[in-house]
DNA sequence: TTCGCCTTGAGAGCCACAGAGAAAC
DNA sequence: CTGTTTCTCTGTGGCTCTCAAGGCG
């Protein structure tokens, strides 16, 4: 069942925002993002058909679905049998996009009967008006067309060509929305959670699985959740941290020099020792030459817990004592070095990583580790009073082997 | 706003004893 | 060096107790 717009609560929820952690009707989510300048940085993503709650990572094409990262796993993986589905990824976007171009970047999602419906809404009518061709008027800054910043979609099992890419990359569309290149309009020290990483030019790299079409680094929503929006379709990463061989590599740095702590918060160029800013950098041919380009170092910390993070949604304690990194480490301040290019996964073998990954991460459990099952047998069996052992043949009030206990 | 009371949840500790591992022979 | 015996310590589950946090009047 669709869940209903946090804000009218009357439309259907299609939106979701991550920075206001709510879900919105498409007129909702214009309304309130076109308030001020602060709101229209909001990273905004489709909601996820299945559990109506998460944000959409992916659009199956199969199954006409957006799906969060959860529901696409639950859904995608080797038991459903729907393992062969091409997805897409769905990105975020910021700023105040017409509803014309919401349908034109998610036609897959955005029937127009849909955004009719959606633009119907009341509450959000009273407040704006939809007009394609005048997005200034709702957000009321002169430079609002540079904040709407639409990410497209891309195929996941079916990586783009060049030709494909090419017209998307670069210069606007003309369209009302950019894919932009690295970050042009932020102010310093942050990086469009938007930016579109130019891999037109380098189809191998897409290929290897050291192409991230995403580097989303927003410094003002660093939660664990965007994990998934930070670093797009890249679980590969996830599963190169955390796999058996790449988490190894994590724990050499400690033999790393230590951090500076007494630093002030540099910018640092992309070029830097980092996962986030090396990978993207890698991938991103033109911010690597675009030297101006910088992302605050501890932006790059938060990033980096999020990659530890990432592993599962729901990161704890126990999760950091599973995956042996201690929280302290998880905390970003230790010094981080990157593991180094032994960690790329070769693209022949990103799938098989990927489905190792997710079968693992389904078999992680958190609960008591049996080391001596004689033991707990034993256990099992024992006799007790208030719960404490007794010794054998003394009067007991707890006989594991009754079916029902004595007090 | 502060205080006291109550509820709730998390975590530590207790118990007996089989068995693993170390030490002694 | 090898095999046997003895000793020490660990781990096991259900229950109780303690403490902290939060809600409420």
């Amino acid at each position: 069942m669709a869940a209903l717009c946090d804000f009218c609560g009357k439309q259907r929820s299609m939106i979701y925002c991550r920075s206001d952690a709510a879900s919105l009707c498409l007129s909702c989510d214009r309304n309130v993002h076109s308030a001020n300048a602060l709101s229209r940085r909001h990273t905004r993503t489709l909601l996820c058909d299945r559990c109506c709650s998460q944000p959409a990572a992916v659009r199956c094409i199969e199954e006409n679905a957006s799906l969060c990262q959860n529901c696409d796993w639950n859904g995608h993986d080797a038991a459903s049998g729907a393992t062969g589905h091409k997805r897409q990824a769905i990105n975020c976007y910021s700023g105040c996009p017409s509803s014309a171009e919401l349908s034109r970047i998610w036609s897959f999602v955005m029937d127009i009967p849909t955004v009719a419906a959606e633009l119907n809404c009341e509450d959000g009518m009273s407040m704006m008006t939809i007009d394609d061709g005048d997005v200034t008027n709702h957000c009321g800054a002169s430079d609002d067309k540079r904040l709407l910043e639409i990410a497209s979609t891309t195929l996941m099992s079916d990586p783009p060509t060049s030709d494909k890419l090419k017209p998307l990359i670069g210069s606007s569309s003309g369209d009302g929305f950019n894919v932009l290149p690295l970050a042009i309009d932020q102010p310093a020290g942050q990086v469009s959670m938007m930016q579109k990483v130019p891999y037109a030019a380098d189809d191998d790299k897409f290929n290897d699985g050291s192409m991230y079409e995403d580097l989303c680094v927003d410094d003002t929503d660093l939660t664990f959740e965007n994990y998934e929006e930070l670093f797009g379709t890249s679980h590969i990463q996830t599963e190169q941290l955390f796999d058996d061989a790449g988490i190894d590599s994590y724990f050499e740095m400690k033999e790393m020099p230590p951090f500076d702590s007494n630093e002030e918060p540099k910018y640092m160029q992309l070029e830097c020792s980092n996962v986030v800013s090396a990978d993207s950098a890698m991938s991103n041919p033109g911010a690597r030459a675009d030297s101006s380009l910088c992302i605050p170092v501890r932006q790059v910390r938060s990033s980096r817990s999020q990659s530890f993070s990432g592993l599962t949604g729901e990161s704890s304690a126990g999760d950091h004592q599973d995956c042996g990194v201690s929280p302290m480490l998880l905390m970003g301040e230790p010094p981080w070095h990157p593991p180094g290019p032994e960690v790329s996964v070769a693209g022949g073998s990103r799938d098989n990583a990927l489905t190792r990954y997710k079968e693992k991460k389904k078999r992680r459990k958190f609960d008591k580790k049996i080391r001596y099952a004689s033991r707990k047998a034993r256990a099992d069996v024992r006799k007790r009073v208030k719960g404490r052992f007794i010794k054998a043949g003394e009067a007991y009030d707890y006989d594991p082997l009754s079916q029902t206990r004595s007090y």
